[in-house]
DNA sequence: ATTAATGTTCAGAA
DNA sequence: TTTCTGAACATTAA
């Protein structure tokens, strides 16, 4: 599922790839039951991205941002299980939008937005609304820094595992990597997030930015279900370094104490009972 | 065959 | 104002 660490890894994957050519017809795949939610209306969508130039690939949290020559944005949401993909996408099924390039020799002909779900969303926004959009995120989790994040969790007395997944307090960090990020800075999953002490806030700004940047290193985490890869469709690997996702009952790696799964705010919380608290 | 589980975001309710 | 719940979906495992 697409976090901070995969959506870079897609960003970096199509940058040079994709930088200064051309828009030539922006294909909206009809293949699925549901056709994907475009903003403001597929009509307009395909009128004003087709003939445009990509000047640009930026991330905005969990988003892909495709800037086009006419100062307007492509802003690609792949929230669970969207793909953006230069390569042949993992099954001809749940491909959503095909955008085909001027061609150039050795470049890939188009690039694709895939998914599976549906869930995603993709949007043309002009710099204002983009604005908009920046000023309902938080903090990026690259960019953190002590005092920020002090102030943020001043703020708060609901768990610190939820307040990490608040998008408007810090922007970037999902279900996945909110559990990994608690494990290394040993801190309790259950804490009010008011609570922390001024060491470990440090310790949870470290660890927030040492994981995302392990992460991102790594390309992102490939589970068993296969969801998430890179441009090629190629696998990540950081699920190789997971301490406690998805490990309940197995040894915390750092004190062999067994692992827990609890559930907060609806979603899945991994931990360890002894070295976090 | 049905059902639970998976996780991101937003609208609407509490 | 802030926090919580359910819906938007598709697929797999139980």
């Amino acid at each position: 599922m697409p976090e901070l660490p995969e959506v870079e890894t897609m960003v970096r994957g199509i940058r040079s790839e994709v930088t200064g050519r051309q828009i030539i017809r922006t294909e909206i795949c009809r293949c699925s039951r549901k056709p994907i939610r475009i903003h403001p209306s597929r009509r307009s969508f395909v009128r004003n991205t087709t003939q445009t130039c990509i000047t640009g690939v930026e991330r905005l949290a969990k988003r892909v941002i495709l800037q086009l020559s006419t100062g307007h944005f492509i802003v690609i949401e792949p929230r669970m299980t969207g793909l953006i993909l230069l390569s042949d996408p993992p099954t001809n099924e749940h491909r959503r939008i095909c955008w085909h390039l001027d061609p150039r020799r050795g470049r890939s002909p188009w690039i694709q937005f895939w998914d599976r779900r549906g869930l995603g969303t993709v949007s043309l926004l002009d710099a204002n609304e983009l604005d908009q959009v920046r000023d309902r995120l938080g903090t990026d989790a690259l960019q953190l820094n002590t005092d920020q994040l002090a102030a943020t969790l001043r703020q708060t007395s609901t768990s610190i595992k939820v307040c990490l997944l608040d998008q408007k307090r810090i922007a970037g960090i999902g279900n996945l990597y909110a559990s990994e990020i608690l494990h290394r800075a040993r801190i309790s999953p259950f804490l009010p997030a008011n609570s922390l002490s001024r060491p470990q806030v440090r310790a949870l700004c470290s660890a927030v930015r040492s994981v995302m940047q392990e992460a991102v290193l790594s390309e992102g985490s490939t589970l068993g279900d296969g969801t998430y890869r890179n441009a090629l469709n190629q696998d990540g690997s950081y699920q190789n370094q997971h301490r406690v996702y998805q490990r309940a009952g197995e040894e915390c790696p750092r004190c062999r104490q067994i692992i827990e799964r609890s559930v907060q705010a609806q979603r899945s919380t991994f931990y360890c009972p002894r070295c976090q608290r």
